[in-house]
DNA sequence: AACCCGGGGCC
DNA sequence: GGCCCAGGGTT
């Protein structure tokens, strides 16, 4: 395919050591590449849960909401038959809850357009929610061994390494810079084995800091390792969101060895953890003064008075661009909870089994641990507890 | 291009 | 405390 002349990259022609670097990744990989629960299988469907989860969240994190995942949802049908707050509640703790709404609404795409079965072409892959270009070429080559590019974080860092690329992969001239690079590299086959390949290098190898070049099976290919700067590429222009100070003031209504949680609805709090069953909870700017919107929330949700108590202890927790401390109150309600309004559920959920009924954000499971814990240990530690933080 | 979405581990 | 992770969607 040709290039503008303006590229910073002579024209792949100007590469011909990509089939010799495609070679040694390729060996490279099949000597060293973990056993990971979706490389047993061929199934598109694993493959591209498999993908959705990765998005973001390291393969340690991921393995085993996979394979409870599979187990669970076993194939498409499955999948797009199952209600929405079971789909949710199999994230729960995992993050980005949309992944497993677009999963839920991909099921029902395939089954409605292509029969149930994943589609093969990027085209209709893409068409996927939850899909965007490089979960598309990851799933046409892991699942179907098509040549599709398949550049995440590890092969922007990798390929911009080996070929001194000096633009931002992250702008939208270095990311065809970088997708050039990885077609040019799929020209010598394997694309199934060579994309994995890069991404293992880069997960194992070529890490953001501290990477081990001395054990590269390319380092004789890679240019910033010739010139001896590995570290400054990837080169970065754009600067992330600065991270925000916040407090969560989460109320555990607890009965029974049960907790309160209210299902957010979306546009109604926060913006954060929409469709999340979660402890009723405000974000406040550290800077402002406590309110008493969590009263009005319980309220508006139950029908019924909430009597704050005391704040029993604190956490740490984050939520994107988000730093926030969770201050846990214990509360009570002062009757029966009742009434259920349209758009305004609430439900206890026994403590032990949080998150697996009902989904819910790591953000409740900490301040019910917390608020569990003090229950449990006493009076004792609950100096402790209300030290931290 | 900027901003939003969770959560965690590592330096 | 910043960075980054097998990113995608919306504006």
């Amino acid at each position: 395919m040709p290039r503008p002349s303006t590229s910073p990259l002579p024209s792949n022609k100007a590469w011909p050591e990509a089939a010799s670097l495609g070679k040694k990744l390729l060996s490279w990989y099949r000597a060293h590449k973990r056993d990971l629960p979706w490389r047993r299988t061929k199934d598109p469907y694993a493959i591209l849960v498999s993908e959705a989860m990765l998005q973001q969240t390291r393969v340690e994190v991921v393995i085993p909401y996979f394979e409870r995942w599979m187990e669970r949802f076993p194939d498409v049908a499955t999948l797009a038959a199952a209600p929405e707050d079971e789909v949710l509640a199999a994230f729960s703790g995992l993050g980005y809850y949309r992944r497993a709404r677009n999963l839920k609404k991909a099921a029902a795409h395939i089954i409605e357009n292509h029969d149930g079965v994943v589609p093969r072409t990027l085209k209709e892959l893409r068409a996927l929610p939850g899909v965007g270009e490089y979960t598309a070429g990851a799933v046409a080559s892991i699942a179907f061994d098509l040549p599709e590019p398949a550049v995440d974080g590890n092969v922007r860092r990798v390929l911009s390494r080996i070929r001194r690329i000096e633009v931002d992969p992250a702008s939208r001239a270095g990311a065809s810079v970088v997708r050039e690079s990885a077609h040019t590299l799929l020209e010598s086959g394997h694309p199934r084995d060579l994309n994995q390949a890069l991404m293992e290098l880069g997960a194992r190898v070529c890490t953001p800091t501290g990477s081990r070049c001395g054990g590269c099976p390319v380092a004789a290919e890679c240019a910033a390792f010739d010139v001896g700067d590995v570290d400054r590429f990837p080169v970065k222009t754009i600067t992330s969101r600065k991270r925000v100070r916040m407090i969560a003031q989460v109320a555990t209504i607890q009965m029974n060895g049960s907790v309160l949680l209210v299902h957010r609805q979306v546009g109604q709090c926060d913006g954060v953890l929409e469709g999340m069953w979660e402890a009723p909870f405000h974000l406040i700017d550290p800077q402002d003064n406590p309110s008493d919107r969590l009263l009005g929330m319980v309220k508006e949700w139950t029908g019924q008075e909430l009597e704050m108590g005391e704040m029993i202890g604190s956490a740490k927790h984050s939520i994107t661009y988000r730093d926030v401390e969770i201050r846990v109150f214990s509360a009570t309600l002062k009757g029966k909870p009742a009434r259920k309004l349209e758009g305004k559920s609430w439900v206890w959920t026994p403590v032990s089994s949080l998150g697996t009924g009902s989904p819910t954000s790591s953000l409740t499971k900490k301040a019910v641990r917390v608020a569990t814990r003090l229950k449990g240990a006493g009076r004792g530690s609950s100096r402790r507890l209300g030290t931290r933080g």
